[in-house]
DNA sequence: CCCTCTGTTGGATT
DNA sequence: CAATCCAACAGAGG
């Protein structure tokens, strides 16, 4: 489930599996994973930038991925790789000669063991730059990285002058990058601020609480205790989140029952009593 | 078995 | 600028 925590987690994971043994071979076993760019669209396969990074990964000489927002970037010589996740995208490792479900490429290291990008709806995909793109091509687009690059309150004001619900702003990557639909929900909830105000009804007290909410939601999420261990915390059969998919029970901080809605296509989940 | 509904992403269209 | 549609599937529920 790739949030800004779990694109950190993936990035980390590419760092600290290809460290031990290096990356020699990138094999795609769905055409379709490498687009012409990082868009959403597998009908957008690009033959040519897929031929070229077989070829760079094959040349070697790789870097530790770097990450801005959700998109992760990796440096093989003269070529750049760009990384989105997509809805279900992540990365696991498995050794020689084991296919992982929904396997969709894998960057084979020298011991064999192979660093398989998974992806079931295939949303995720790969784009191809020159290396010396990498850092414009990651950031194109896109406001400051939310947890790296964190604003204050008065910043956060400025970059969300809109009549939009400020759930719905969060989700605008060119504001601040890295906030998806469950941890805006989380953050907003953290700080109680309720998503359907417009953002620029907030005062400067909530764009206080608010930027100092964003980074503590997403950190909060970023497990890293043994990189080998390493799970989404998203996974699995409990719901590990206060609001998100929570509409009819009643909220951990105060009496109220949590609602639901769709706000921009996407459910928002709040809690009434708490949230003003 | 089959049909319907929902969905963590973002880009394109209206 | 903003709301809506759509991509391509899995999985859950009726």
């Amino acid at each position: 489930m790739p949030e800004l925590p779990e694109v950190e987690i993936a990035r980390r994971q590419l760092a600290h599996w290809s460290s031990s043994s290096p990356v020699v071979d990138l094999e795609i076993t769905d055409p379709a994973v490498v687009r012409t760019k990082l868009s959403t669209r597998p009908s957008d396969a690009d033959p040519q930038a897929l031929r070229a990074a077989v070829d760079a990964v094959r040349l070697g000489c790789d870097t530790t991925p770097i990450r801005h927002g959700k998109r992760i970037g990796w440096i093989f010589g003269e070529i750049g790789i760009l990384i989105h996740l997509g809805m279900t995208g992540q990365f696991v490792r498995r050794a020689a000669g084991e296919t992982p479900r929904f396997g969709r490429a894998v960057f084979r290291r020298e011991d064999g063991v192979g660093i398989w990008f998974c992806d079931a709806r295939r949303f995720g995909g790969f784009a191809v730059v020159p290396a010396g793109e990498v850092q414009a091509a990651l950031r194109a687009g896109h406001g400051p990285d939310a947890l790296l690059e964190p604003q204050n309150g008065q910043e956060l004001a400025e970059r969300f002058q809109t009549k939009k619900a400020i759930k719905v702003a969060l989700l605008d990557q060119h504001r601040i990058t890295g906030m998806g639909n469950i941890h805006a929900a989380e953050a907003l909830f953290l700080c109680g601020i309720d998503p359907t105000r417009p953002a620029q009804s907030l005062s400067v007290t909530e764009w206080d609480a608010l930027a100092e909410a964003i980074p503590r939601q997403l950190r909060s999420v970023i497990v890293d205790e043994g990189l080998d261990e390493m799970v989404y915390v998203t996974q699995g059969g409990d719901n590990p989140f206060k609001v998100y998919g929570r509409s009819g029970e009643l909220c951990v901080r105060c009496d109220g029952t949590i609602v639901s809605a769709k706000h921009g296509g996407r459910s928002t989940f709040w809690c009434p009593g708490c949230q003003q």
